[in-house]
DNA sequence: CTATTATAGACAACTTGATTGTCGTTTGCG
DNA sequence: CGCAAACGACAATCAAGTTGTCTATAATAG
């Protein structure tokens, strides 16, 4: 097998999309249209303190226009509220509605159900090997998610 | 741990990020600049018989045109010729140069050093077992690489 | 206390990679 | 022969970013 290095990033690619491509799927059965997985990530960075467009860009390591934007679509969709900040008048402070916790946690849900069925797959240890190898490989440097077409793309 | 199966996901994305990542600043490190895997892997599927920008589309699941974009690029750059089919007038027969065989050959190189070093770091055995259950998760669907920013995107 | 500097968010223009749609040319088949 | 199908080109559009500029507000230095 000549390729291997190669090979294991694609089978990395793979598995990624496999269970985005799932999840995204499975909120949309649910009724959670057009989710993806920046909006997941958005919310998730948001609930845990991001509370405001710029800081929610630096968390994601986006521009805070894009964040902006993005935050627009979940605005929009009922699954973030901005109000103003009432002791910051230039702050716009975001919260995670009700129904962007239940979008998180049925996008959790599919999550795990996905995981699970991996443990059916290749077995439980089998699995639970395979996370702890790829722990020791990506290291606590943060994932970026972002970046247009990243996959194409420059990286900086 | 309550969200290991979302936790899953990114690990995957960011073990595949890393690889990338390095094996793109290798190759501009060489003086292959601006090289990105969807160059590697249009390359591979023209060495792979993919002789014409209709057939590269299809192959890589992508437009004719966005594969005609792509071509143009690689044309510009020397890494793959193009010229008429004397057979068939409507195509222009795509071929890899020795350049871009080179290019390839790089690329491959570095991503094998990657897997050699991710074996000293977790071990052969470790990281062949990855592989296999990797392979066993993502089964023979075809990856596709393609598609701006999709990770973001609605997927088809 | 005021003047400068920094931060938040809005708006606009541009970039990249892909898509769809249309078109002229060439081929191949009934 | 004639017409449908396939090839590549061109153009318009989309999606998700980026940078750059602007106004309003806050914080800080003198």
């Amino acid at each position: 097998m000549s390729r291997s290095g190669a090979e294991l990033a694609l089978l990395l690619l793979g598995a990624y999309r496999r269970m985005v491509d799932e999840v995204v799927a499975g909120l949309e059965s649910q009724g959670y249209s057009d989710v993806r997985p920046v909006h997941e990530f958005a919310m998730r960075a948001i609930a845990a303190g991001a509370d405001s467009a710029s800081e929610l860009g630096r968390r994601v390591s986006v521009s805070k226009q894009a964040a902006a934007k993005t935050i627009a679509i979940l605005v929009e969709r009922g699954y973030v509220d901005r109000e103003t900040d009432p002791a910051d008048a230039r702050r716009k402070r975001l919260d995670v509605t009700p129904l962007g916790f239940e979008v998180m946690r049925a996008g959790e849900a599919l999550f795990e159900e996905l995981r699970e069925s991996f443990e059916r797959e290749i077995g439980a240890s089998e699995l639970s090997s395979l996370e702890a190898a790829l722990k020791t490989l990506v290291g606590n440097s943060a994932v970026r998610i972002e970046a247009p077409g990243w996959v194409a793309q420059e990286l900086d």
